[in-house]
DNA sequence: GCGTAACCTTACGTGCGAGTAGGTATGATG
DNA sequence: CATCATACCTACTCGCACGTAAGGTTACGC
């Protein structure tokens, strides 16, 4: 033991940053691994740390990929927030909200969709995923409601809900697609997604076609 | 060693029957605990089994889990296709293939879903599926070209490809929601599918609403 | 009735990876 | 310069679960 340290080619770092770097490095392997292949050793090295250290400022491997998942969902929720206005007609809320939805993911792609993919299956954190799924769904059924109101029509909440769920759904599939084809274009997808949404699959097949505003 | 056997409560059975048993019980363990978190013991235990049997029939854990996948996947592929006739109307294959579906995962909540988003989430078994899905959403855009025909449009294939793509997970994303909710019905369920699908939002909101056959 | 093949068991070997013990450098503060 | 906290390391322990060796027991054909 008493070996010579390695040669301080790499300085100490301030714990903020450090932690910044395991979750980096934690994300990368946690995606390209899956939760239960992925060692503690392996993200450590990817860190460029060792692994005690993993477990002094994060903790356990559990406790490691929850501070992940809610890393990357705060952004994600951000991202969303921040690009929709809360008083624009509701077509183009939702084009807005997906849009970022589909521009963030294709900026994570092996990130954060794979992440989600994770936690879907993990029994340990689908709870911590639904809940933030649950503030989505919420989220496009109050959009919903506005435009129902704005109709001055009604419907019951369990259908509003279901479609709310389709809705999300869907944009986590073609997430999905959109992590797995480096070459898609995030804007593109999200204008497939909108006019699917939109207009539905009976006008589109008659020509109708949802664009986005000029 | 050599102790006496127990007694021989259970009779010796033929290699196909207990291969079922032993597909059945993985498939419940793999779905309430995961891929990796799954214990073969338990899942022999669970068949009512020891463990080297497992291994002398089916193999080792990951072709046990590409088995039960395997097994699934066809039945619900067998499920759907039995279903949907070739010369309807696009609609109503739609709806039929729909509520095939989604009774389908109603009658194998636990089995089938979970197993899905194991699958989907696990490395080594992400291409097994994926070709399964590549298939639906084949079969999905095949109705989809028919309808266009009918028509007399066209419409770029990668755009229906996304399309396709977006429905088969829309109806994924659904299949996870029922999964989870005991009491929902599949029928129902189906019929808010048919009607984010087909119908569409837009057009939903403005009273429009498509209904099975009476 | 007797061999042979199929069925089924208990009781391991083994490797990998989560988590820890205990110690070394380095910078800030008096 | 002492001293204290923070950053960081090497080198272990230990349990779990995959996969297997070696051997018992029932059925069935001849």
């Amino acid at each position: 033991m008493a070996r010579v340290t390695t040669s301080p080619t790499f300085k100490r770092l301030p714990r903020a940053v450090r932690e910044q770097q395991m979750l980096d490095a934690a994300v990368r392997v946690f995606s390209r691994r899956g939760f239960h292949a992925a060692s503690m050793d392996e993200i450590a090295e990817d860190a460029g740390i060792s692994k005690p250290m993993v477990y002094a400022y994060l903790g356990t491997k559990e406790e490691l990929f929850i501070a992940c998942l809610h890393r990357e969902g705060t952004r994600l929720m951000e991202a969303i927030v921040a690009g929709v206005g809360a008083d624009l007609p509701p077509d183009e809320q939702l084009w807005r909200g997906l849009r970022a939805f589909f521009g963030f993911v294709g900026a994570h792609r092996d990130g954060w969709a794979v992440l989600y993919r994770q936690a879907r299956a993990q029994q340990p954190f689908a709870g911590a995923l639904s809940t933030m799924r649950e503030r989505m769904v919420e989220v496009v059924s109050a959009m919903l409601v506005q435009a129902l109101a704005a109709e001055g029509r009604e419907v019951r909440d369990m259908d509003l809900q279901v479609m709310a769920y389709a809705l999300v759904g869907a944009s986590e599939s073609l997430a999905d697609w959109l992590a797995d084809h480096p070459d898609a274009d995030p804007d593109k997808t999200a204008t497939r997604m909108m006019n699917f949404a939109w207009v539905g699959a009976a006008h589109l097949l008659h020509g109708e076609t949802w664009h986005a505003a000029p």
